[in-house]
DNA sequence: AGTTTTCTTGCCTAATCCTCCGTTGAAGGA
DNA sequence: TCCTTCAACGGAGGATTAGGCAAGAAAACT
């Protein structure tokens, strides 16, 4: 398969969509696309477990450790929700930036690695839980093939879901499957940290005891936080203060509540510290923003 | 003066050096130049209190906290010893990097500080110990002058000494004034964050109680991490830990020393974490880097 | 305009996160 | 074999945070 066919299939549906610019869903497996004609500044947000192959132009994406440079023709895997700093580097009117998003479904990778065999070749070496890898055309070849399917009812409802498996099954045996095994396996440092990332979504709001997610993760505190940071480039208590800013961001956006009131649903028991930890991580206190990006 | 009448004049005496590429110190003053014919890859160094003027090509600077860009026709005052990791983005064969270095004398600076109105629009907005402006004519012109004055014996003697007062002068009177009068002004943050950095490098091998050095600012704990961190970009312990680290690179270059003692003598009790360390900070661990640039 | 509410910002204290260091033991290299 | 590196751990305390309080700024509302 030439590598453009997917690029401009994708780019035909944008089209078709009459998207010049921005995000477009598509398919019942939560797939979207992107495109931008220009590069954008900094901004924070949450990836969730996903496949992004970018097909065009270029991003940067980085945590506070660590900073990685998408190239086009690579394709990213994350494999925790983690929240990060990302920013479209390449993009032009000509050559726009187009990426295609894929998420994982965690509960199909589990299903399926119980048939891959346990632990190959221990090699681990990067514990990020991102990883970069140039492209796979077999893989390319199965998204293409996935998105075709999806254009019709019955192969939608018959074959589109069959593909979905193959994708991830393709996972399990390319590039990224390192990374992705480790997760899975089950005794794991990642899995437990993995964990842990979750306990902490679970219910955003409360204050988490760090002590208790390293006990139930098995590990002493300082193992804890050193494989917790190795896995989502912060400590547990930014991870979490992470998550809870941009969730407010998106409440102070959407809603027109009061900033206390937003700062107390996330957790916040005074909004004078939310403000602060607001403006420390945006660039601007909420209020400011809200002004600058007002609900839409 | 036409801008480039400086960079003529130090591309010159750099020719006339005969040196295509690398530092070249010059007159009593400490001043130097810089020329580099291609970009290079980060390295940590220690900043000591200076002016540096880019003048063709561009460099970036930062610490963990934050990054400078700094392009031609730019000039960098830094204010407080303070090590840094930089990088020479811009330069090619035909368009070198080119930067002249003056270091500061906070002696002279104060002399001079006596006189000036001590506290005009006391606007203080950035307490970063480096500051970034556009480059100043007339400065340009000092320097020039002032380059004139060493090339020969007399008005180096005589004359030189009075410009490089009259330099000093003028960053009093620049755009760095604001960094450099909050510096000087006795009773200041930034003044109070100086002596701190001063009593930990005086003797770095010690182990300093960070208390004790909140306490003699006469501040709380937590605001004197704040101010510490504002000005230096990086916490007290950090700011030890990276002075070391530089001054045992410098030792395991230019000694044979082993490196468990070179360890031991820049303050660390166990070599294991000196090892571990030194890698973290300099990519590798110190064995390794001593095969890579052995003594000079 | 004045008044009130809401938000922002500064510094402090207390609490605790989380980083650091020295240890041990094992593996890698000269 | 010796020196160095690596990985995990536990303890110590350095660094960071949350939240209180208060002064100021900015909106919002009379």
């Amino acid at each position: 398969m030439a590598p453009a066919a997917l690029l401009n299939h994708v780019s035909a549906l944008l089209d078709r969509e009459g998207l010049a610019q921005g995000a477009f869903a598509h398919g019942p497996s939560g797939m979207h696309f992107l495109r931008y004609s220009s590069p954008t500044v900094q901004d924070a947000t949450v990836y969730r477990p996903l496949l992004c192959l970018v097909m065009q132009g270029a991003k940067e994406v980085g945590t506070s450790a660590r900073t990685l440079w998408v190239a086009d023709g690579q394709s990213l895997v994350v494999s925790h929700a983690l929240p990060v700093v990302s920013r479209i580097t390449e993009a032009t009117h000509d050559r726009p930036y187009v990426a295609l998003v894929f998420p994982i479904d965690l509960d199909i990778l589990r299903g399926l690695a119980a048939d891959v065999t346990p632990k190959t070749g221990v090699g681990a070496k990067d514990p990020f839980s991102i990883s970069l890898c140039p492209s796979d055309a077999e893989m390319e070849e199965a998204l293409l093939r996935y998105l075709r399917q999806c254009e019709t009812v019955e192969t939608r409802r018959l074959l589109a879901p069959i593909t979905v498996r193959e994708i991830h099954a393709r996972l399990l045996l390319g590039p990224h499957a390192e990374q992705l095994r480790r997760l899975l396996w089950h005794e794991s440092a990642a899995s437990r940290i993995f964990q842990a990332t979750f306990v902490i979504q679970s219910d955003l709001a409360r204050t988490v005891a760090v002590t208790d997610l390293a006990q139930r993760a098995g590990m002493s505190s300082s193992a804890f936080f050193e494989h917790f940071k190795a896995v989502t480039g912060t400590s547990p208590l930014q991870y979490q203060k992470d998550l809870r800013l941009l969730r407010a961001r998106e409440a102070l956006r959407s809603t027109n509540g009061k900033i206390s009131e937003i700062a107390f649903a996330v957790g916040y028991e005074s909004s004078a510290q939310f403000s602060r930890e607001y403006a420390r991580k945006f660039g601007l206190p909420p209020r400011q923003d809200r002004v600058l990006h007002p609900a839409q």
